[in-house]
DNA sequence: CGAGTTTGACCTGCGC
DNA sequence: GCGCAGGTCAAACTCG
């Protein structure tokens, strides 16, 4: 995709664009003409070739001759020579159309081709998914190999996927295989990912975990008792251990926090505490409280190159209801761990290892620089197989532990294209989340960011909450934003007009964003369920029951402030500079959304660094007391 | 006294 | 096999 030409926006690549999308190209390079028309430079001549072989098609030709005589003295050689010119320009330009043509049909043939093999897909699974699901009513446990096989590629892994170890865990708990059975048969609480996930991936820590049921019942079955010792090993903390390796996806979630720690609304227990290489911080270890068996465990440490960072790493699935100040991390880190999963799944890899980063990665991804919701999306530079096709690079410093890990950073950072960390510190209030993904091969940074910058393209979802109470001063705003660091020409280069506080981004950045989320049904429904996390669900809480929160985000705003947590820090509202900028791009994108047809997504927080989403427990801790940090 | 925290010991996986 | 580092356990301790 890369070393794009006029004629690869007809590429056999951009299956996934469709005819419209062809002929947006077209329009912009008509808009382009007709800019330009009015104030064609001497050395230049502009010529219309409309309706050539059939297409309503502006080209702006660059004629090459000489300099114009601005005197009458031209001779009739002169004259001849140009006609001659034009004749062989529009010849050439024939040639080209019909170059054009023949790629156009190329790529409908393509696309038929891939309809038609999408079709034969979708038939073969939905024969296998009947199958799988009638053969699961007779027998309720049982599972054959075809059918966890069926379910391995649902779930995007297949055996020679897994590790030794991790194939040993499911030979033992094969019944995960039964994962799309839970799915279909139980209700998912309160699942806000789950209602979009395609993928049986690891649903929304919110909700209830039926493999975790399931391999309760496992290790109990296996091991009458649960003594501590086997506990160990089979008790409830491998319940997460016990996770489908490709399941037990980590969400990293960074807070720029001076307090203490950050409550997530949860109640936890402290188990452990331990010196971790590089970093002399103490990281400490917590086991979720709210329900006794709950296999969620979270680690907390301070980054060691920003004591003010706070890294908090969740891991697990919640299998209790989760009160309501705690839904909106939860879904949070659900939904980053769907990305990851389904991330991880949609790789062609077979040794998917996908690997955290921390904020300092040195990614030459161009940031998208707008107050909103900012998707990296990038390729690292030794590995070409993105999942997302991004052709991008960065590159990404490997978490040592083997555990998929997906960041959520909610620092903030003035500019993601600068190594510097200093750069990441730049404004001490501003809490944008950059949803940070990295696999091996290809890393996909989705950054949920509030940072300014000048290259970027915000895709805003217009939202009108219901609770505005959130936004007093109109301050806070999100949009999303698909950046790369493509340079090419801004097909939204009228969109962009509108938005003078934003420059461009390229086409080819919309293109891949747009690919990616179109191609890959794993990439949508976590990006639904991330979207869904944070703005809410105001549009589709009375349609869902599984939805027990109208606005998991707003609703776990606090009603109390507590100084000593952290609030989720994309809840909390820019800096008044970025502010303004996010009035006006909220404004602007609010329009030119609709134009796009992309929904808004509006941001409302808190303009407090320490708020939490709720007050805290009294009795028992809601975050850790790492009071020796401070 | 119960719940949570601290902290040293122990277990496990991984790299050499 | 050994050492290291991450992760967990559990007794002792603290606190309300």
């Amino acid at each position: 995709m890369e070393n794009k030409n006029k004629a690869e926006y007809y590429s056999p690549d951009d299956e996934y664009r469709d005819i419209d999308d062809q002929e947006n190209i077209v329009h912009q390079f008509g808009k382009g003409d007709d800019k330009s028309k009015p104030s064609s430079p001497h050395h230049k001549d502009y010529m219309n070739i409309d309706n050539i072989e059939g297409g309503a098609v502006n080209v702006m030709v660059k004629r090459e001759r000489s300099p114009p005589e601005h005197n009458s003295m031209a001779s009739s050689s002169t004259h001849k020579e140009q006609e001659d010119q034009l004749a062989s320009a529009k010849v050439e330009m024939r040639e080209v159309m019909e170059e054009n043509e023949r790629l156009r049909m190329h790529l409908d043939r393509m696309m038929k081709e891939y309809r038609n093999l999408q079709n034969q897909f979708h038939d073969i699974v939905k024969k296998e998914t009947d199958q799988k699901s009638s053969s699961t009513v007779n027998t309720s446990t049982h599972h054959d190999h075809a059918s966890d096989q069926l379910v391995s590629l649902s779930l995007g892994r297949t055996t020679s996927n897994m590790k030794k170890d991790e194939l040993k865990k499911d030979k033992v708990h094969d019944d995960e295989g039964g994962v799309i059975i839970i799915n279909n048969n139980k209700s998912l609480d309160l699942g806000l990912d789950c209602k979009f996930e395609t993928t049986p991936t690891e649903c929304s820590p919110v909700n209830y975990s039926p493999e975790n049921s399931l391999d309760d019942q496992a290790s109990k079955d296996e091991n009458g008792n649960k003594n501590p010792k086997t506990m160990r090993n089979n008790g409830d903390g491998d319940d997460v251990s016990q996770q489908n390796p490709t399941k037990r996806a980590r969400v990293s979630v960074r807070v720029r926090c001076d307090a203490p720690t950050m409550n997530d609304g949860c109640q936890w227990r402290k188990y452990g505490q331990k010196i971790a290489k590089g970093n002399p911080c103490p990281r400490a270890y917590y086991r979720c409280t709210v329900a006794p068996n709950c296999p969620v465990r979270k680690q907390v440490q301070r980054c060691a190159e920003d004591m003010s960072i706070l890294i908090t790493t969740y891991e697990g699935t919640h299998n209790h209801t989760l009160p309501l100040s705690a839904t909106a991390m939860a879904s949070t880190t659900s939904a980053a761990a769907s990305m990851l999963l389904s991330g991880s799944s949609s790789s062609s890899d077979p040794n998917p290892q996908v690997t955290a980063t921390t904020t300092t990665t040195p990614t030459s991804t161009t940031s998208a620089n707008i107050n909103g919701l900012n998707f990296y999306l990038s390729d690292t530079s030794k590995h070409n197989k993105s999942p997302y096709y991004f052709p991008n690079t960065s590159i990404s410093t490997s978490a040592p532990n083997s555990l998929p890990t997906i960041t959520l950073d909610l620092t903030s950072t003035s500019s993601l294209s600068s190594s510097s960390l200093s750069h990441l510190n730049g404004m001490s209030h501003n809490f944008p989340t950059r949803y940070n993904y990295n696999n091996n091969n290809s890393s996909t940074n989705l950054n949920f960011s509030s940072v300014l910058e000048s290259n970027s393209l915000p895709i805003s979802w217009t939202t009108n909450y219901p609770n505005q109470a959130y936004n007093k001063n109109n301050q806070n705003f999100g949009s999303l934003t698909f950046s790369s660091r493509s340079s090419q020409d801004n097909i939204f280069q009228s969109y962009l007009q509108k938005n003078t506080t934003q420059s461009s981004l390229p086409p080819e950045t919309i293109a891949a964003a747009t690919k990616a989320i179109t191609s890959d049904p794993n990439f949508h429904s976590a990006l639904a369920a991330a979207l869904t996390s944070i703005i809410g669900n105001s549009g589709i809480e009375n349609k869902s029951s599984h939805v027990t929160e109208p606005f998991p985000i707003l609703s776990s705003l606090p009603s109390s402030s507590n100084p000593n947590k952290c609030s989720s820090s994309f809840l909390n509202k820019p800096t008044s500079s970025t502010s303004a900028n996010n009035n006006n791009n909220n404004n602007s994108n609010s329009n030119s959304t609709q134009q796009h047809g992309n929904s808004s997504m509006v941001f409302f927080g808190q303009s407090s660094s320490s708020l939490p989403f709720s007050t805290s427990n009294k009795g028992k801790s809601t975050s850790p007391s790492d009071s020796k940090f401070d």
